[in-house]
RNA sequence: AGAGUAAGCCGGUCUAUCGCGCCGCAAGGUGAGGAAAGUCCGGGCAGCACAGAGCACUAUCGCGGUUAACGGCCGUCAGGCAGCAAUGUUUGGUCCCUGCUACAGAGACGAGGAAGGUGAAAGUUGAAAACUGAAAGGUGAAAGGCGGACACCGAGGUGAAACGAGCAUACGAUAGGCUGCAAUUCCAAGUAAACCGAUGUUUGAGCGCUGCUCGCGUGAGUCGGAGGGUAGGAAGCGUCAGAUUAAUGAUAGACGCCAAAUGAUGUACAAAGGACAGAUGUACGAUGUACGAUUUUGGAACAGAACCCGGCUUAUAGGCUUGCUCUUUAA
RNA sequence: GGUCUCUUAGUUCAAUGGAUAGAACAGGGCUCUCCUAAAGCUCAGAUUUGGGUUCGAUUCCCAAAGGGACUA
């Protein structure tokens, strides 16, 4: 089982991430927006928190590890298949470990369901 | 002991498991703060410019020191404000030239003179009879009163300020070439040397001298519209962090810190009270106060490097050290 | 990252350092009308915040907060 979240495993490029919002299917799955969008490479994945709800630059990367954690140690729940997941912090309030966790899992079991 | 004040410092530590950036063949090494923040100053660094003259513009402003430099810091002088005090805070070139000082006030920055007093010109009143003359007018006609130009003396009051000044946009001294790492250099990829309008070629457009003018140089494009393409990478970024969707984290445990509760057959002090010996001692003591092992619960701020330094400013739980001041008690 | 700029009624804008901060629209009340609109009268409402300079700050200076523009 692999658990590592490489550089290779980012998400990046102004055209691609563009591309993935645009085609890609989204859903809701508290507190977090997911856009995903399957595809034939590795999989990427983007975590975001958006500095219009959390001012302080010390919250957003906190959040933003917190999601890249949870995603890490849960990964092996999309199975064979490759995919361009985006996660999106939606709420206005700073929530734990433990939430985020269960919203991560959930996400990637409905992509898995899915797609 | 309490309260205050000034200066300086710390900004949890360790272990386990799973991970991230950079360096390295690998083993391994290394990886955020006192403010990394705001971007308010200064410097390094980079590019452009640097024949000359003049005018602007911006910043600073008691004195001395410190520094690579500063508008910072340290010491010190004077004034204002707060405080019983220790101390804190704030202001600090000049008024020769150019201007400003509302309202009120007679007058407001050139002076001019108000109530009142002294003197006093013009004018007016006194002013009619009578005489003279064709008439108009003249003589009579002076004292005194009213009047108050003007000259001298000169308050009180108004106002922040009344001739004393204060202020800056004014003057003086000093400093500053301009722009900033999205600077700048290189590589890769792509496109549109096309179209429309205005203006211009010796009757000189535009550009450069990076604010303007003179002056000098250059000499055919320049500006706007609509439209097309790209927005990747490397260096800059070394001196023990260094990315470019942007690394330093998550979970669990232990210790330490803070707050609240708990309060040991615990320690110290006070003590209603009865007991024993006896005119004062001995042990006991419900209960109260303080200190407190232990246990339980909760809490731990402000905040995250993007070229680098020196300051300033702002945010900040809790804690430590030292000096000084005041109040109370004891010696 | 860097360079600039702005903040005044609910909204859009005025106001040499000088008295009670002005105007339009919007809002409340009254008149007119059978009712509404229009019109007329009237009322309330603001200098982003904290210091300083000054006799006196919307204005000048310093700090903070919040917007906006430009720059590869």
């Amino acid at each position: 089982m692999a658990n590592g979240f490489p550089k290779d495993n980012k998400l990046c490029g102004q055209m691609r991430i563009a591309q993935l919002y645009k085609e890609g299917k989204r859903f809701t799955a508290w507190p977090l927006r997911v856009c995903f969008q399957e595809t034939e490479e590795q999989t990427q994945v983007l975590v975001w928190a958006p500095k219009s709800l959390f001012k302080r630059a010390v919250k957003r990367n906190h959040l933003r590890r917190l999601m890249r954690e949870a995603y890490r140690l849960h990964q092996d729940m999309l199975g064979e298949k490759h995919y361009l997941i985006a996660f999106n912090y939606m709420d206005k309030e700073e929530q734990s470990y433990a939430v985020v966790e269960k919203a991560i899992c959930k996400s990637l079991k409905k992509i898995s369901e899915r797609a």
